[in-house]
DNA sequence: CGGATTAGACCGAACGATCGGTAAAGTCAA
DNA sequence: TTGACTTTACCGATCGTTCGGTCTAATCCG
């Protein structure tokens, strides 16, 4: 996940961090000119839409992203230690080891509906992907499901509490927590 | 916590409601004139710093309300039982049952230091009285730093999932899970 | 080949609307 | 009459957006 700036993928790169951080409403169009060292007219050329038309592609980006990184791993095959490994390392890349916020968490503040069905389905995959790991490691069904409810929880609280506090080793510590539990039978 | 329209408090219930729906930069003074009744002079007659000191009386009421209606009991006397379920309740009354969202996390996104300073104290007053509890219901004193760090990582993060999920359940589960488990010695 | 045409990327300047914020006159209770 | 409070009218700045146009590179035609 590098930053060229000129292509398509730079641009909504910049977009993502700029978002991720300060919100919808917290960017404005100047900010987002400055970043991705476009105009604002130029900006318009690549999306119609507008300022909404972006955050929808940064939208679509990251779960791009999840998909290559983290549902291959989720629902791949494979041991689902290391499974979970992959899964586990490709957030704490993404989180900035626990510095960075989650970008579904700032969306879900919008109004607009679409952009709260994306983030809806985002979060349901998300649960989804780890219902499976749980039931491959050999979870009855019903523990499966609470086990991957309580992991995602688990992840987006730390993000949360480390952003809040300051303490991006409140995110590792429940990352780490995660690969020695989540798969475990009790 | 009613909502009288005129007095002081009775604002600021009704923006603490605003500002935890839509996030600082998504609130507008015509909204905030709009759902207190006020018009705009007349806001600044009560909150002559503009919409950073409203943000800041906000901020003060809810560390009011979390002193009166949480700490109070995290700190109090009584039997650990009835303050964890006294603090559940609470809560689970200030989230609307999962389906608001917490003040803290949209107040987190703002780039202002003394926004931040805030979140970050009442965040750590939060875990101190968790790990206060915990303490006194017997457990080791790493034990119960841990299980309050972890208690409100929970918290924070169902709520974010009860919001992306459309699905308040997941923080009443957090909150039932929380009044089973929290005090229990393993 | 060379010249005309086209399509796409980009930008400066400006749009109307709304932003947060203010000055001054008026209202009303004490 | 004084001080708390509201109303009306307004400010400059910035918001997201659009218009008109330039530059470049590929494409087409002769």
């Amino acid at each position: 996940m590098s930053g060229e700036r000129s292509t398509r993928e730079g641009i909504l790169l910049n977009l993502l961090e700029e978002f991720r951080e300060c919100g919808f409403d917290g960017v404005s169009l100047a900010r987002i000119s400055e970043v991705t060292g476009l105009g604002r007219a130029s900006l318009y050329h690549h999306f119609p839409g507008g300022k909404g038309e972006m955050a929808e592609a940064v939208m679509a980006l990251a779960a791009d992203w999840l998909e290559d990184h983290v549902f291959v791993s989720l629902d791949g095959p494979g041991e689902p230690e290391a499974r979970l490994a992959e899964v586990l390392a490709a957030f704490n890349a993404f989180y900035g080891e626990g510095t960075k916020s989650c970008l579904l968490d700032v969306m879900a503040l919008r109004n607009q509906p679409g952009a709260r069905a994306s983030v809806k389905r985002i979060f349901q995959r998300l649960v989804h992907g780890f219902e499976r790991l749980a039931l491959d490691a050999g979870h009855p069904p019903e523990a499966a499901r609470q086990r991957a409810e309580a992991a995602i929880v688990a992840i987006q609280g730390s993000l949360i509490v480390a952003r809040g506090l300051e303490a991006p080793d409140v995110f590792l510590r429940v990352i780490e927590s995660l690969r020695r539990d989540y798969l475990r039978i009790v």
